[in-house]
This record gives C-alpha cells, structure tokens and sequence, in this order.
DNA sequence: CGAGTAAAGTCTACATTGTAGATGCAGCGT
DNA sequence: ACGCTGCATCTACAATGTAGACTTTACTCG
C-alpha cells in the first residue's frame, strides 16, 4: 500500500476551491436533484467534512447562488453583434439548452432573484444583464428603450422555459399519451380541450415556438420603440 | 365564566376543515414568507397539534399545493367573452395584481408544477389553462393553434410577472435609489449601464411595460397564426 | 337515552437537516 | 524552534417532517 499521508489516493484529497465545491454541487443537482444538496451529501461527495463547505459559501443559501451563478457562466453573449436580433435569438436558444441540460437549476435561476434584491446578487448573474443592455445600446436603442426591449425580451424567454419545462414528458416508457403525461386522471368533463389536446402536447417543439414568439415579439418592439425616439418631458 | 365545554373560547375550538387550514396557511405565507410555513407554526396558529394537519394535507409539499390552488382559483375567466384580445388582456392584468398581493406565494405558483407532470396537478390549478383554451377556440382557432397562442401567452406573462417581482425596491424608505436597489455595491466599470439606469429602474411601470408586451404578443400571434388556417397534412 | 363506531385530534418518538463553537493540524516566515 | 494564519474536522444542538399508537369527540342506531 501507498502511504495514506501524502498520496492523493485517486482523487481523495486535493485541495478544496470554491470552483471543485460548485462543480461537485451541480453535478450533485444534475443528477438527483434540487433535495439531494445537503450540505452533508456534498461533504461526503467531496470526501471531506460537511463543516468544510463553510469556508466557500456561507449558506447553504450561498451554496445554491453559486450554482445558479456557475451556471450563467455558461452563457455566452456576444455584446459586439451588430445585428440584435439575431444575437437575441442566439442568446435565447443557448439558454433554453442550458435550462434543457440543467432541469433541476431551473427553479433556483427563477426563484433565488426573488429574494435578493437586484444589487445584491452574485456578479455572475446580473452580467447577462448588463451584456444585453450593452448589446442593445449599441444597436442604437436609447438606454431606457435598451431596458424596456430587455424586460419583455427577457421575461418572455423566463417564461418560455418554464413552460416547456413544465410540460416535459414525465414516463417516455408509456406510450399511450394520456397516461404518459399523467392527463388519464383528468375529469373527461371538466377538462375536455386539454385531455382532446394530448397529442399536440406531446409533439411539443419547443424551440420553434420559441423562435416564433421571439420572432413576433422583437420585430413588434423594434417597430414600436424606434417611432418614439426619446421620452419628451412631460 | 362561560362553560368552557362548549362554548368556543372566541377562535379556539371550532373545527378544523380543509378550507380553514388553507387559509390560515396562506395568511401565514403573505404575513412572514414560505419558511414561516411548517406545520408546527401552522398548528399554533390554529390552536391545534401540528399533526391534525395530515388529515387535510398528506404532506407538506401537497399542503403548498393547496395554497397555490386557493390563490389561483382567486383569477376569474370569462370563457364566453367574445373579444379573447381583450379578456386575454384583462386576465393578465388580474393575475398580475394576484401575484403583487401574493408575492410570496409566486415562486410557489411557478415551482411547483415543474416537479408535478399536467395531469397530477391539483385541478384547480388546470382550470385556468382549461378555460383560456376554451376561451380561444371559442373566437374560432383551431384546437392546436389555441394551445399554441396560450403558451406564447402564458409564457410571456408569467415571465413577466417574475421580472417584475425580481425588481422591487428593497427598502423604501431609503430614497437614494442607487441604494434602494443595492446598486451602490456594483463595480463601476463593470456595470456601468445598470448602474446608470438606477432611475428607469426605480419608476418601472409594471402594468404599463405588461399591456405594452401583451398588445404586442397578441396582434402578432393573431395575424401569424389566422394566415395558416390550419396544418396541412404533410 | 345509551352504547358502539368512525372520524378528528393528540402524544411520543425518531431520523435528517443546517450550522455554531471549540479543537486539531498543516505550512509559513522569522 | 516558535507561534501565527488559514484550512479542516469534531461535537453538539435546535428545528423540521412525519410515522404509529393512543385518546377524545361526535354521531348513529337500537
């Protein structure tokens, strides 16, 4: 045997970073979920103790933060596109991947704002942000139009992964499509349209209807904001 | 004194019911926020031990379910309104001012159904979808084409609904708005337009910036989609 | 009215969680 | 050799959700 004192025996003991903590947490999150990131799980992941996380992230708060942060990171946003819209649609569909790739981050990403006001977040997240408002501005738009084509652009894109998300097939080994979205349930009477509406749900396209909503809903701002070029005063 | 047998001691001893454990669980959640919420609070609240809870929620998680579906069966849906743009419209705004009187109930609203597939939702929670889909192909799109124009709906207002809420201001009594938002912690020269756009971000209009999207979205969707009248088979 | 039954409510107990605080332990500069 | 500084561990505790056995209440039927 090796003496157990200074070998790294596999893996076991190389130092600890906050970057090895996040990473284990998301592959943590990745593949049980949202409950299994206890800090006790995630000690024993990293083969240290639980106390240990405490030197890289306050909270178990923090912790999931940083995740979240961790996972924005992954976003690229070209700020120097001269064409907006078609970065915005980049953007948005790299974000629908990353949402497709991460399912159980998604709560957090949505949820964690919520509870820390704008200033206070983690940098990581509100770079995205910034990157937008910049691309925007340099596309012409007035800093307050940047901010109003964000909203709506944003809060659209939010919306759209949540609803996918919200509709994922639950057992793909059924193959009757009532059962496998669990609509057999369903009152036949007080619920005729949706239950009559299982195969369209099921043939859910999810990134062409995202490109359609952006489609309508860029060219409706570029139209409606470049008519008003600047707010006049009262 | 009044026999203390029956006599309700004011609040005290009137039965539990379903309804009532809801209730009180949702004024608990508006009053002090989702952790406030476990079922020892809960039960001092009521007067009763914690565990007459299971006999009106099997768990926790179905006891949030509960809350959502009491706050969602709060939105009405006029499914025979023959301008579906304008109902539409009005039960965006119903919502929206549902969301601000519960903010703490939103990230429930928002989380839950991604853990729970369509079909094993608590129903009330599907009336909405239900009777918007009604609603739409009552003013003549076809089936598919309805629950295409509820997604990019319901995606957009939910989406917007989240911004909104991630916006608020923290403190209102501080009226420096750099510091109302914690702005004052960003770098500079990393966030420069954020920074900037303190003001615009303080006077945000929700309802103005939500109209503005839907009447976007709307008109846009109609024209899209009353072009194809329905899918041509193959 | 009085006994029996089912529902409603309570008590006790336990495993699991986040985290405070004290303790151990490495490697460094002097 | 010494102590100092940061990392890691150990122990301990209060709070949570919930199972299972028990008691109390309310109501029905003879």
């Amino acid at each position: 045997m090796a003496s157990p004192k200074s070998a790294p025996a596999a893996d076991r003991k190389a130092r600890l970073s906050r970057e090895l903590v996040l990473a284990t947490a998301l592959e943590l999150v990745d593949a049980e979920g949202l409950d299994a990131l206890t800090m006790r799980r995630l000690g024993q992941e990293l083969g240290r103790d639980p106390m240990s996380l405490y030197r890289y992230a306050e909270n178990r708060a923090a912790l999931l933060d940083g995740v979240s942060e961790l996972v924005l990171n992954e976003l690229p946003v070209h700020e120097e596109d001269p064409d907006w819209k078609a970065q915005l649609r980049q953007i948005a569909h790299n974000l629908r991947l990353l949402a497709l790739q991460h399912p159980n981050v998604v709560p957090l990403l949505v949820t964690r704002p919520l509870s820390t006001p704008l200033g206070l977040r983690p940098l990581g997240t509100l770079r995205p942000l910034e990157q937008i408002l910049a691309l925007l501005v340099g596309a012409g738009f007035s800093p307050a139009d940047a901010l109003h084509v964000y909203r709506a652009y944003y809060g659209f894109l939010y919306g759209h992964i949540l609803n996918e998300l919200q509709e994922f097939v639950v057992d793909p080994e059924e193959n009757e499509v009532l059962l496998r979205l669990g609509l057999h349930r369903l009152p036949a009477k007080e619920f005729p349209l949706l239950r009559a509406l299982a195969p369209a749900l099921a043939e859910y396209d999810g990134s062409a209807e995202l490109d359609q909503g952006l489609t309508i809903l860029l060219s409706g701002l570029e139209s409606q904001l470049s008519l008003q070029p600047a707010h006049s005063p009262a």
